[in-house]
DNA sequence: TTACACTCCGTACATACGTACGGAGTCAAG
DNA sequence: CTTGACTCCGTACGTATGTACGGAGTGTAA
């Protein structure tokens, strides 16, 4: 990996971020990620920050975040309010509370099944939907 | 909610499903809902069963699983042999606990914002993005 | 038995998230 | 100082996930 010197191009950032470089280009455009300034007309220069940043992107999307939400994360560092940040980070929290036990019921049914699949195939319903059904959000 | 006597519109369904009917006919040409058969010309009825398919895909959905991998993860229950059953889970279970992984550093910075986010200004890297530093994934 | 809501079905449109293209500018090795 | 790879930028295209529309059929309550 290098170092937070900025002074890598775009196509080092998406390579080492593990993204295409159009995919970095798109992030700037949602405003996920600042676009450097070109000094005398010469091409951008990233650092360990933007790899770091993109690879957070990619993390939260995978957790079921969208690019908007992510944003809204990433603007609880960047420049939001002090007070504002914190009541975001609480509605967050929840969110990331909510998926935690929803995941956690996933896992048990996964296990359920890998541990007896060939032995209960009796069960009338399905146990991974069955691990999800209190789970009630609009 | 209703029994499963199947004996509800498509309508009904949706509702009680919270999504839109178009909703559930999407999920039907994708195969993550049996179409019933029409008795004698007359509309198609839905029962709990039905119900509880619907909000486990958007249970899935908010944990990161695309549609696909929801009907990968119903196919488990539904009709796969019970070898290549359990070996899907087994992937699944290993997708799911990365989830799980992300997503509690994700609340333990979430957590830290919440708790001193006046107090730690000073902090160079954002904690939510450090959090999820170590999630090496393709 | 008529009126009105709902279903059915195919198709078109919408939104989020990228991905590809093309022509002009920039970089660095030979 | 040329050459080949890369960047820049705008725009067009592509995929996943729905949503909306319109005309014909169905259900049901007055």
């Amino acid at each position: 990996m290098f170092e937070d010197a900025r002074s890598e191009s775009i196509g080092a950032l998406a390579k080492a971020a593990g993204v295409n470089v159009e995919t970095i280009r798109f992030y700037q455009r949602k405003g996920l990620l600042v676009e450097p300034r070109r000094r005398h007309g010469e091409i951008r220069r990233y650092g360990a920050t933007e790899v770091a940043r993109v690879r957070f992107v990619k993390a939260a999307q995978r957790l079921g975040f969208s690019l908007d939400e992510i944003a809204g994360l990433l603007r609880l560092d960047d420049g939001a309010h002090c007070d504002e940040a914190r009541v975001m980070a609480e509605q967050k929290l929840t969110d990331v509370r909510a998926k935690l036990r929803d995941l956690r019921r996933m896992e048990g049914a996964l296990k359920a099944v890998v541990a007896d699949c060939c032995a209960t195939r009796g069960t009338v319903t399905c146990p991974l939907i069955a691990s999800l059904h209190s789970s009630e959000r609009a």
